[in-house]
DNA sequence: AATGGACGGTTACGAAAGCAACCATCAAAA
DNA sequence: TTTTGATGGTTGCTTTCGTAACCGTCCATT
């Protein structure tokens, strides 16, 4: 009868290695402790373009719209963002960052950066292989994302 | 400004291929749809060991101790796990899996390996590179660690 | 023997998540 | 213009999860 060392099962390793990652990245937040996965994602997206329906930002951060729209509002209620209502269509709403947001995002950023920098230089010349494997698995797993 | 590209983000797209990763994972599961993931790491840790304390198992497959406790006991109403208690410490108990659990653990497994092998397959040379990183990146993130 | 701290395991409670139902709006067809 | 179906977004319900509190047991000190 077959066996398997859980310990060495890929989708088992991955899940320890992207909760450790999170967990561990939590840190970089800085000052701003309470800050949720969610929440972060937002604010990434909109420190990226700017300006963004809800359902745009779902697309991009891969996150349900219940997500999105729990993260939005805590944001907003944090004045990290604000709404303005689109006048061609008037369900949906373009989100942006406030000057507090940006300054909060401002602040992530480079500490984001610098972690990301810093796991790669742990890998050393074993970075690129792992960048290129994950290419190669999200487009076998995740298709239809550009 | 800095800025950051939330889809070239590290920690973000191994988040995301881990849960794609794990949701393909349960089609695995075959006939048992409604096994849950800490479902099927206690499973896999007692096939793996036969008989283990709750804690060990914990410790094994990297789970908070109330899910264990809330896996073992699905896992017991299911009729795939049985308890005996230990005579020389009364408060730990020592699981095992019934013969039901063993049937459907042999009835996993292979299917588990064969998906693992899957992903591996597509990754081809890649294969070896992506474990040696996470070898690596393990080591780093979750020391004491076996 | 008695007491106090540590430990294995369960449970109550609050926070987060997804599904489904819903609301308001839009677009297209009748 | 009315109707019908689809769409952006929010909310209610349920499940899942972790923290903390708890229970019973062990063990070391006294």
């Amino acid at each position: 009868m077959s066996k398997l060392a859980l310990e060495h099962f890929l989708p088992y390793r991955l899940n320890r290695l992207s909760t450790a990652v999170s967990l561990r990245f939590r840190r970089v937040y800085g000052p701003h402790h309470n800050l949720t996965i969610p929440e972060w994602r937002v604010l990434a997206t909109l420190g990226q373009f700017e300006t963004m329906s809800a359902k745009a930002i779902g697309a991009h951060s891969a996150m349900h719209k219940t997500k999105v729209s729990r993260a939005v509002r805590a944001l907003e209620e944090r004045r990290w963002l604000k709404r303005r209502e689109s006048v061609d269509d008037r369900r949906e709403e373009f989100l942006s960052l406030t000057a507090q947001g940006l300054e909060a995002y401002a602040d992530i950023v480079p500490r984001a950066l610098a972690f990301e920098a810093q796991i790669l230089a742990t890998l050393g010349p074993q970075a690129q292989a792992l960048l290129g494997a994950l290419d190669r698995l999200e487009e076998t797993f995740e298709p239809g994302r550009s």
